[in-house]
DNA sequence: ATCCTGCCACAACGATTCCTTGTGCCCTCC
DNA sequence: GGAGGGCACAAGGAATCGTTGTGGCAGGAT
């Protein structure tokens, strides 16, 4: 049986009243609709709660029960309720989404506005870091609910990991080098140009993914100078230190007219993914994790 | 608003199964009624509660309080319908109703079949007594909820009292008696009569209206032998001892052949009543006073 | 790649519930 | 004895609730 809490405010204001009649004109209804509901209460418990007089009602044994445990119950569904609101009206979950700013960033705004369809009332906060140690961090330390970052990024059980869509590698050089000339470049082609990317504080599995090293023929990668962020790198590429090996949507973002960029077409592609720690309770990363497919998937 | 509680089932149920489809499975109820539930949830509660997904839904933080509470809302609702059911079966509140055998009683089987009218489950329990203090102990013991009996009974504010009928007053006599041959008496014809009757034990207040004593004109009763039953006072009255006093409908219980029944018409009638202690609980007695007048003045 | 399955939402229809108006009966009070 | 207030029953319309049918979307199997 499905009881409802109306019934009991009407038993609430029919005891109170010690009539119906009182009571449906306070509530706004018909006697008739208030004995109606009475008569449900009574069928749902199974049981008399009211004794019928002529001058009014009087509450049986059973219906002083439901009137005293039926008002802490009232209460207690409006304090629950209020709560939700509270809960639901604080926004207190915003998702604080990382991405590396000019690398994991041209879609945000599209993944935003398809959660806003989704859920209108959620407070996206977007999280911009530099590096991937700094979004890892970010995560780790709880600043942010979810990361977006290029796989690989070792093994890690700290977190959960989605990747979403694959990227071949394109290189930088410098115009004038002499490989700049060429409509794409293999592995083998760079046998001896210097590799210039970050790697301190980097997984080792990271590193030697960008670097390409060892390369597949055994031969290990010629490092360049260390460059931290995407313009150390590409400083140091137009500067002559050697080449960068980056995603490919790295290059729409610094088409630059000292650059030449160029496909890395033997090279095993990175993985754009979404991460977020494991035991992150947000409920909307499974969201998150569906708008954003639905944005990048059949942008391909 | 309106909160029922088949809402926060369909809550716990999709919160458990993290499916509103499988969830209406369990239900027994279509996937599209467990979403209108949900639905129509969180239209009262004012706040999303939970996170549409393609594979399944996922509580939000509102969602989860009122998860929790409303689970304890359940299970105090079903606490409360089985403790109310338990008090309503138990018939824990018998009816008690005392009354004189042989003097108040003959109206009880129509009293309780227009109280099983009204209340099928209410059970009466008859409680005889053959004098006036017996049945006013028994009220003042818990021993009855209530009490026929026939005024005056002196005031009493322990007592909550309902007059329901006057009676005039008869007089037994003897059959040889010089009186015996009138239509009617009056008080004047008994000045030397002796009275019989109960006194031990009965205010004063109630031996002066049945003695009438003293006589409108001044004069004092004449005091016979103490007959504290109708049975003592038939036979005293019947062995020449006096006259005795009663309410009219014991000439009904006690139409002896070797007594005669006269109408006593200047005295003040007698009433009966009913009457309970002014604490007493028990929510059948007002009914029990609306079926009784009902059973008792159109009779009038 | 393509189909199949599972998930949810929207729409339309029928059954039930709910509240209203209208009525009758009873008791109480004036 | 009439007026007023109490409750129950009955009938009709509106709102609610459930169903079937359909579509979009994502994930997994063929």
């Amino acid at each position: 049986m499905d009881l409802s809490l109306r019934l009991l405010q009407a038993l609430a204001a029919v005891a109170e009243d010690g009539s119906m009649t009182r009571a449906a004109r306070r509530l706004n209804l018909t006697q008739q609709a208030v004995s109606g509901q009475i008569r449900q209460l009574e069928r749902i418990v199974g049981t008399p709660l009211v004794v019928r007089l002529s001058s009014g009602i009087e509450l049986t044994a059973a219906g002083q029960v439901v009137l005293k445990q039926g008002e802490a119950l009232l209460s207690s569904a409006e304090a629950m309720m209020s709560e939700a609101r509270m809960v639901g009206a604080a926004r207190s979950e915003p998702l604080r989404i990382a991405f590396k700013a000019q690398s994991t960033a041209h879609f945000m705004p599209a993944v935003e506005a398809a959660l806003r369809r989704q859920a209108p009332d959620l407070e996206v906060q977007p999280i911009s870091s530099h590096t991937l140690p700094e979004e890892i961090e970010a995560l780790v330390e709880g600043r942010a609910d979810a990361a977006f970052l290029w796989l690989p990024i070792g093994d890690d059980p700290r977190f959960v990991i989605h990747p979403l869509l694959a990227e071949d590698r394109w290189v930088a050089l410098p115009p004038g080098h002499p490989l700049s000339e060429r409509n794409s470049l293999t592995i083998a082609d760079l046998a001896d140009v210097p590799v210039v990317g970050p790697r301190e504080g980097m997984p080792e599995a990271v590193v030697s993914f960008w670097f390409i090293d060892p390369r597949p023929d055994g031969s290990r990668a010629v490092f360049g100078p260390e460059g931290r962020t995407p313009e150390e790198c590409l400083h140091l590429v137009a500067a002559g230190h050697g080449c960068w090996i980056a995603p490919a949507s790295t290059v729409t973002y610094f088409a630059h007219p000292r650059l030449v960029w160029l496909p890395l077409v033997d090279a095993p592609p990175n993985q754009l993914a979404l991460m977020w720690a494991v035991h992150n309770p947000n409920p909307y990363l499974p969201l998150l994790l569906q708008e954003t497919s639905r944005v990048l998937l059949p942008a391909n």
